[in-house]
DNA sequence: CTGTTAGCGCATTCAA
DNA sequence: TTGAATGCGCTAACAG
């Protein structure tokens, strides 16, 4: 015996196919006694419900959503503040009864999974730009998180201003700055930024952060070497520490490092120790994002905290709601006695 | 103008439906030079292939599968273990061309997408153990990790010898043992077994472990206090820093402590430090899973190594296989500075 | 309150 | 090689 189906249980019970299907859709068009007895006819009969995938080709609807990461999904676990974003969209997903599925940032087709879901939430612009054509074009609900595309909804902090007001807070009229980057040109390795041609829009909170920095610099008379500039690949330990025992090595040596990742800004401050340097005294840090450790790491960091989980829990609300603005959430600079 | 359907396509290319069809999913059945000119005129009307959620409902697969995590997707991803498993399954899923669908271990109901994906990948006892009596009865392929389900493929590591084998390689005749347990009983707080009821088949693994200390110290003649085993009910820094305490102010002060993970064995031998205790000489300490960090630390752990993100990639094989089969995946007892 | 009907978009016989 | 017909399992109109 196969599983039932709402036909079969329809037959089963003598009544029509729309009345199983009331019973289960729309309580209110049925006497409160048969639905009961469908009900429990159904549990009987091991039949639970409407086939969800039938149920999706007809409605037009799933109720799964997709989250786009911008790297592999590798990446993005391993990454405290992706992680907490991620928890924020799972947990709001979750009251709202709907489900996730992660898509990579690296993958080449949309299409394999748009017939399924309901919609996108892209975090960060995709690794393959292939990508944002797909979802500028896509008929589908999608919502952008750290990033833009025309005529979409997103969610966002406001990158500039954050960057400013951490670079305000830490630098000093005599200060030699550097600033580690994340992501800033197309390259593998941490290197200085120099003559690369930036990558513009795409990783466009990267460039939004570093205009900050300039604003900041640039009304302290302060302005940023050329070899100054790094550009790291990956927010991770070993590209953050290559950078800064370049940096920390040049003269003259820099009194302000501005990282663009707590997690840069953690390995900073270790190479920094390590070469017997004494923070704030010598060397001063501001890092970007706002993860647990830096309150355990001593000296703790100061930052830009932007609470990813509550980011990630606002993009699953706003992707739900349907309304189509450009969201702008609050951030909020701690200092530690890294400044 | 919507998007285009097969129907649509074929009534514009003048040939019937099932030619499309065909163009897309069985070549052999049509002239190349006809097959090249619908994909064309596909691509011209921006048709990008049948409609998947149309294409499952009448294949009854969609190439999505579910992972079922046995806690909060919260919890699994800040757990180092946890997410290297989730990494593996998903770098072998990709080279399948298959999606991910996350699960959290808390959901009530397994069929709000039964019907939507070709099966489950199920890491873990669900904490919600409802789950468990749906995924027996469940008609799609159920593979599980780390624990086991009669008539299901399963994923293991052979718990209890591992766990023998690392007893074995720290407990000396004279010891006095604790065991820092993972999820020994259903409690929410770390305290020790004592009377509680052990939770018995389902955190399988936790109790495979014990066995398996608990053979190795039969061997040596030793035994186990009553107040000397310890349930920690997430391997976290704190619930582990709390039992670690308490057991190493009990005296006579143990001199071998029996970890379930490495994040457990860490905190304690981090606790135990602060306490002056020098490791190994007055303390050793032996961990269970294999994590980077425990490389990091100083001293470096001993611990039971078992290639988690390895075991992602067999688990979704396996799956993938349509094997039926019980897999045993190797580990390795590696030594470090803590015993 | 209940039953009938007509698709949602597609893949697969079967006959031509 | 191709086309017509059937149904995957369900829901929304509509009619009763």
């Amino acid at each position: 015996m196969s599983k039932p189906t709402l036909k079969s249980v329809a037959k089963a019970l003598g009544v029509s196919t729309a009345t199983i299907s009331n019973a289960f859709n729309r309580p209110d068009q049925l006497s409160v006694a048969l639905r009961e007895k469908i009900l429990s006819a159904c549990t009987e009969l091991g039949y639970d419900g409407p086939n969800k995938a039938a149920q999706s080709l007809r409605k037009g609807s799933s109720g799964i959503v997709a989250v786009i990461l911008s790297d592999s999904l590798e990446y993005m676990v391993s990454d405290p503040v992706a992680s907490q974003f991620l928890q924020g969209v799972a947990r709001e997903l979750e009251r709202q009864q709907k489900h996730l599925l992660l898509f990579s940032g690296n993958s080449t087709n949309l299409d394999t999974i748009t017939d399924f879901v309901d919609g996108f939430i892209c975090y960060g612009a995709p690794r393959n730009l292939g990508l944002i054509g797909q979802l500028r074009q896509c008929k589908k609900r999608v919502l952008t998180v750290d990033f833009d595309l025309p005529g979409r909804p997103s969610v966002n902090i406001d990158n500039e201003q954050a960057a400013y007001d951490s670079a305000v807070a830490v630098l000093k009229p005599d200060d030699v700055v550097a600033v580690l980057g994340l992501r800033l040109i197309d390259a593998l390795d941490s290197r200085p930024v120099a003559d690369a041609p930036m990558w513009d829009n795409l990783s466009s909170v990267s460039h939004r952060r570093l205009d900050g920095y300039q604003r900041a610099m640039g009304e302290l008379g302060l302005t940023l070497a050329d070899d100054a500039l790094w550009h790291i690949p990956e927010s991770n330990q070993h590209f953050a520490e290559v950078a800064a025992k370049a940096v920390l090595s040049q003269s003259p040596r820099p009194t302000v490092l501005l990282c663009m990742s707590d997690l840069i800004a953690l390995s900073a401050m270790r190479v920094a120790l390590q070469l017997g340097l004494q923070i704030p005294e010598q060397l001063r840090v501001v890092g970007f994002d706002g993860i647990e450790e830096t309150l355990r790491y001593h000296p703790t960091l100061s930052s830009v905290w932007q609470f990813s989980d509550k980011k990630g829990e606002a993009a699953a609300r706003a992707f739900q709601s349907g309304l189509d603005d450009n969201q702008l959430l609050p951030y909020e600079l701690r200092l530690g006695e890294s400044s």
